[in-house]
DNA sequence: TTGTAATTGCAATTTGGTTGCGTTAATTTT
DNA sequence: AAAATTAACGCAACCAAATTGCAATTACAA
């Protein structure tokens, strides 16, 4: 895990993030752990982690940050690219498990992607 | 033009994107017209015009609104997924004119689809 | 057990963006 | 062309997300 230190406020949020595929947005999170830690903290905590491969952001509807952990999340590799889904019903958002081929340029070095689709998710569908 | 009167701040924000395919950050832009207007008004106005489909909005790195206008930008049909490339080094974003398979779900509605490669310009990449 | 460097909490600050409201200026009506 | 109407503007205050500086704490290695 890097230069990480396994403190109490690691440990918790990696639990979190246990149950793959959700995402939640930082400001759920502070929210979910205001009573355990600060929100600097959590800041900082998800920035480590996300250093280290142990989960991975995006940028959500309104620009707003999300960390989510997935199979693919390792140390090494966080060059794969799967599109997230965002409900503009319930807000709720996922990780697609799927690839999307990215387009290359002759003149541009592509690194990454940030692939959100917006719609309205099964339950808010009725 | 819809309900949008022609107003100096309005016929000042449509001449910068006049030139196609550039596109501007908001933060960009309130710096760009401080001396023009105020940064409310560039809310407005930018708002505006892309309700009426003269330019149209995507998010950036760090979350940051951007917009452009485009061949494809019209009053009615937004509904047209071009990629945008934006650089790490220099931060400048360029829509790229190319359309993207979105895929479809048995139990998703997608709207919308907001891609974001990053990456290096060539400009930068010396 | 002790030293040190990473981590945390807290308050203050920065930044992108919004709101309310009185004034200004396009456009419409007469 | 002047008056009436109402969109649009400027400004100050406000809000939320995110960052920073620093002193106090804690993980962990020697």
């Amino acid at each position: 895990m890097g230069v990480t230190r396994k403190t109490k406020a690691v440990s918790i949020v990696i639990s979190i993030f246990e149950d793959n595929k959700v995402a939640y947005s930082v400001v759920h999170l502070i929210e979910l752990l205001k009573d355990k830690m600060n929100k600097t903290t959590v800041y900082r905590v998800l920035n480590r982690l996300e250093q280290d491969g142990v989960i991975h952001s995006f940028t959500g509807k309104e620009g707003l940050k999300w960390y989510a952990k997935c199979e693919s999340c390792s140390s090494h590799s966080h060059d794969d690219v799967h599109p997230h889904f965002q409900c503009v019903t319930c807000d709720k958002v996922e990780c697609l498990p799927m690839y999307m081929e990215i387009p290359s340029f002759k003149n541009r070095r592509i690194d990454s992607a940030n692939i959100l689709l917006t719609g309205q998710c099964e339950g808010c569908s009725v």
